[in-house]
DNA sequence: ACCTGAACACCGTTCAAGT
DNA sequence: ACCTGAACACCGTTCAAGT
């Protein structure tokens, strides 16, 4: 890239390509637009930094290396969900209307960033038991005062955090995956015809292709999640 | 697996290193290995090939590229489940039991391989509704037959289909991450106080941190999994 | 204090060449 | 027919050097 010849204002101001000084969360933020348009796959430190007009190596003084890049986008995507004003209320109103809300914050998530979401899904955490994608000892400290609150037992409030995580992953991490298709590497979008499924050996598939093209995720996810809420509910007494 | 031919094997003398001459299908074994043992981020061609007592380039005369040799792994793998004998056997005792062994058949698969399992979970497949783990047309096909035949409309039968796959990745990516934790990249142990979790600011989490971090899957599968028949029983009639 | 250039070891992949 | 050597473009990362 050809750029400089700034040498007018060090700060601020050019129109075309301004260059607002490095720091870690710019980077992070700037990895995670880079995921949502190019994949995983194609982030590499020299392309990041050529997006911040920078070369790769000045990365290295706020990231110490790419997985921790990876890490700490797929940390400030999860944080968002903090500033969601639907999501972080006090419980006050029972703990399936607090499921509820972090279940569909978490989904609006998943939704806003198809890419990332699989790292948040599958990226090692902080310790075994803090489940994706509730990916902070915070949550999960929410998650289980909520439910003790509310009158489970402590095995309980376990065993629905960890439904609870298993439903999350399971249905959002599909859902993306039908949505982007692009859930792990590859990035060609490959039209081709051998890419076009030949269903003459299975004629249910054919019968039902429409049906299985369709998107329900909306409602799949909703049923879902009120059935698992049914099954807490009648463990509590 | 080892092919037959080779009958007097002129070329392969060697005790120590014998070489039993390359295939695709040795490829994929020896790369579902090779993952098992160092973890995908790990596999490189050149590996793979010393692995083999080759040059790396000798790969690609079976494999068109690193990400066509991780779909075939993923194929290969996932094409276990036709030689598991619990699981494939003709559907004549109703749905509930075909459900059940593919489910605990694809558990069986997910604990074995615990390393390629999240790749069996993320690639992208043939078809953007051939949902994984259920990777291939032939057990969609099968899937949708036992349900239609046992009474379900075409729609509850797609529709179980997208519940069951959810299902399956939920809780076996879940599992398999919590007993490798190398869901997706990261290969070091790292067992520094540093990753050892502080948990002063949260009383709850150390209240119950023996109940975290105990392994109930097994159990937890198999009461999800009895949850999922009973509501999708609860939709027949 | 912050960024860069050059360098190292390693990749995936192509292709002409060896046997 | 099957494998290899050399080469190319690209990586992640280190470190001494620039400003």
């Amino acid at each position: 890239m050809v750029e400089s010849g700034t040498s007018a204002s060090p700060e601020t101001g050019h129109p075309g390509g301004d260059r607002p000084r490095l720091d870690r969360q710019r980077i992070l933020e700037a990895g995670a637009v880079f995921i949502e348009e190019h994949g995983v796959r194609q982030l590499s430190m020299r392309r990041l930094g050529a997006e911040l007009d920078v070369e790769a190596m000045s990365l290295y003084r706020y990231v110490p290396s790419r997985e921790d890049l990876l890490d700490g986008i797929v940390e400030s995507v999860v944080d968002e969900l903090y500033s969601d004003p639907e999501v972080y209320v006090e419980p006050r109103y029972g703990w399936q209307d607090y499921l509820l809300r972090l279940a569909h914050g978490l989904r609006r998530l998943a939704v806003k960033h198809p890419q990332v979401f699989p790292l948040i899904a599958t990226r090692p955490a902080e310790a075994p038991w803090v489940r994706p994608p509730l990916r902070s000892l915070r949550w999960v400290e929410s998650f289980l005062r909520a439910m003790t609150q509310a009158g489970f037992s402590n095995e309980q409030a376990v065993e629905a955090y960890r439904a609870f995580s298993s439903f999350l992953i399971g249905n959002l991490l599909l859902e993306v995956a039908a949505l982007g298709a692009d859930i792990g590497p590859v990035e060609d979008p490959d039209p081709s015809p051998s890419r076009q499924a030949d269903l003459t050996d299975y004629p249910l598939l054919q019968e039902l292709q429409d049906l299985l093209s369709e998107d329900r995720s909306k409602q799949e996810f909703d049923a879902a999640l009120d059935a698992l809420l049914d099954r807490l509910d009648s463990q509590l007494t």
